[in-house]
DNA sequence: GCCAAATATGTCACTATCGACATAATCGTC
DNA sequence: GACGATTATGTCGATAGTGACATATTTGGC
């Protein structure tokens, strides 16, 4: 696996303290794991675009700008179906959804 | 919306007592739900095609044969995240679970 | 039409995820 | 470098999702 990804997941909080740990995930939860992370990109750059801010996409969430910079930080306790509804709440479609995910 | 997908919504326990219910799902919500009834047909085809039951996958998923069952039915109380992890279990690629959900 | 295997349905404790809040850190702008 | 606005981090009580189990229903071979 390439540096950069590991250091992205290791970012968001994903056990990882030592190579061995960071083995210990099986490949399905890692690609998983990229899903959620390429979501959370995606998101974030949707927001931004859009010219709002994480209190703004929270509001219209009817949730609270600490997950909002959770959703976008990818973190472990963050559900895909929570960052598929916030994308899809930024306008996405479903196709552009599955790009994000995809891309893991 | 076609009355075929109505359907496979009502089927799957979504509320849809009466018409005036079920257009109260918000669209972004409706997506996130025909997403996850794609994913569970997926599934199934996968499962079947690998001549697994669901006993067998849950095992595999370290899981039981009734969530499995409702997995595949697509039901309310089953995360995305369940249902991406059961399609990576079965070998499914990201590029796979992207195109399911890019069905919705 | 029996039987066994597979699948469906309902329920329940346990846990992960949730929104909310407090507070810290970061960033622009002056 | 102070300020206001934005984002990040930590924690908590509430709730939605979970595996497990019991049981009902469906399916297919005989």
């Amino acid at each position: 696996m390439k540096t950069t990804k590991r250091r992205a997941l290791e970012r968001a909080g994903w056990r990882t303290g030592s190579a061995d740990e960071f083995l210990g995930l099986k490949a399905e939860e890692t690609t998983l794991v990229t899903m959620r992370l390429s979501l959370a990109e995606k998101l974030r750059g949707r927001r931004t675009k859009l010219g709002l801010s994480q209190t703004d996409l929270a509001t219209r969430l009817g949730s609270s700008q600490s997950r909002v910079a959770k959703m976008e930080a990818g973190e472990a306790d963050v559900s895909l179906d929570l960052l598929v509804r916030a994308m899809l709440n930024t306008g996405a479609s479903a196709r552009e959804v599955a790009h994000a995910i995809a891309a893991a």
